[in-house]
DNA sequence: CAGTAACCCCGCCACG
DNA sequence: AGCGTGGCGGGGTTAC
């Protein structure tokens, strides 16, 4: 099977971190992690060097014309939403389209969608500081101003900067399955799932089961403290154990005990930074026994000692 | 650290 | 045949 072809569109005036998140997704080789190998290609929207919001000046190894080659083609940015964007630009992108690419927008990058037409009769989303200017410049698209980011299958849109990972690993996970994105996330450094919960997420209309399974899981982020067991999230779900494990490795990429330990992690790492209790006092909050049992689990999620990372942080920060 | 009890979780397979 | 479900077994992991 040959590597999936991922497009990236260097655009004018690149913001530099919009763009290096789809890179940072797909341009990395984590095949070691099995995650598939992506071939990921900058494609400069004009031809030169660019300069960058972070004042550097980068080029880009490809041109336009890459776009209809690719699977997957992603508009991390656009400069000004006021701007419109040039008609190689939006030519390439609909034969893109036209050719089966998947086309996801980050950001001010559904304005360049937009622009395409990909999104008339369609719900998108956008940064929260331009929706308004998406419904009223569109009134074709049914603008989703909550949304982290919005699936319509060929074509996904997400809003501000660090929205663009959420959409970019939702587009990894259902393209390539839960535990590919869940792989990526753990090297990334990020929660798989938004510490925030699911309630941003905006899901397939038809995805009814995997709601339910949303559901549980913001459920139990809410309730760690009291120490529940895989056989509590699986009563919520209303299925059998055998069911609930199968699906919940195919929804979340991790065993259910993996995942609440995870979760029991992060939330005591953000008592060890936001608060000065003691070790014992969080192990209780985050649903350990006692600070006997929180301990290994922590230095094997962490790396290091509940103590230590809290040290680590204050003098870091 | 060591021992034990409890729990997890995934292959296997029968069932609808 | 194909597809999702769910009981069972038990090696492996986790809790105390």
């Amino acid at each position: 099977m040959p590597e999936p072809r991922v497009a990236v569109v260097l655009t004018p005036d690149a913001p530099l971190f919009e763009t290096a998140v789809p890179l940072s997704v797909f341009g990395i080789d984590r095949s070691d992690d099995g995650v598939p190998r992506f071939e990921t290609l900058v494609a400069g929207a004009s031809p030169g060097a660019v300069p960058t919001t972070a004042g550097l000046t980068v080029a880009a190894p490809y041109d336009l014309a890459v776009l209809p080659t690719a699977g997957l083609v992603i508009v991390p940015t656009w400069p000004d939403p006021h701007r419109a964007p040039d008609a190689d630009l939006v030519e390439a992108l609909r034969s893109a389209y036209d050719a089966g690419a998947i086309v996801l927008g980050l950001c001010l990058g559904t304005f360049v969608l937009a622009a395409a037409g990909l999104l008339d009769g369609r719900r998108a989303t956008t940064h929260w500081r331009h929706t308004a200017l998406l419904a009223e410049r569109y009134p074709q698209i049914e603008v989703d101003a909550a949304a982290l980011y919005v699936d319509e299958g060929q074509v996904v849109t997400s809003a501000g900067t660090a929205a663009g990972l959420d959409a970019c690993l939702h587009v990894v996970r259902r393209e390539h399955g839960a535990e590919a994105a869940a792989a990526i996330a753990r090297r990334m450094v990020v929660a798989p799932h938004r510490a925030g919960g699911q309630s941003q997420f905006i899901r397939p209309p038809d995805d009814e089961a995997a709601g339910r399974f949303a559901e549980v899981l913001e459920w139990a982020t809410k309730h760690l403290g009291e120490s529940l067991g895989v056989d509590d999230l699986q009563h919520r779900a209303g299925l059998s154990r055998r069911s609930f494990d199968r699906r919940f490795r195919e929804e979340v990429g991790t065993s259910p005990l993996q995942w609440l330990l995870h979760q029991r992690i992060l939330a005591a790492q953000r008592l060890l930074e936001s608060t000065s209790l003691s070790v014992d006092e969080i192990a209780g909050r985050c649903g350990f026994s006692t600070a006997v049992s929180l301990r290994p689990q922590f230095r094997r999620i962490v790396g290091t000692s509940p103590r230590a990372y809290r040290e680590a942080f204050h003098t870091t920060s």
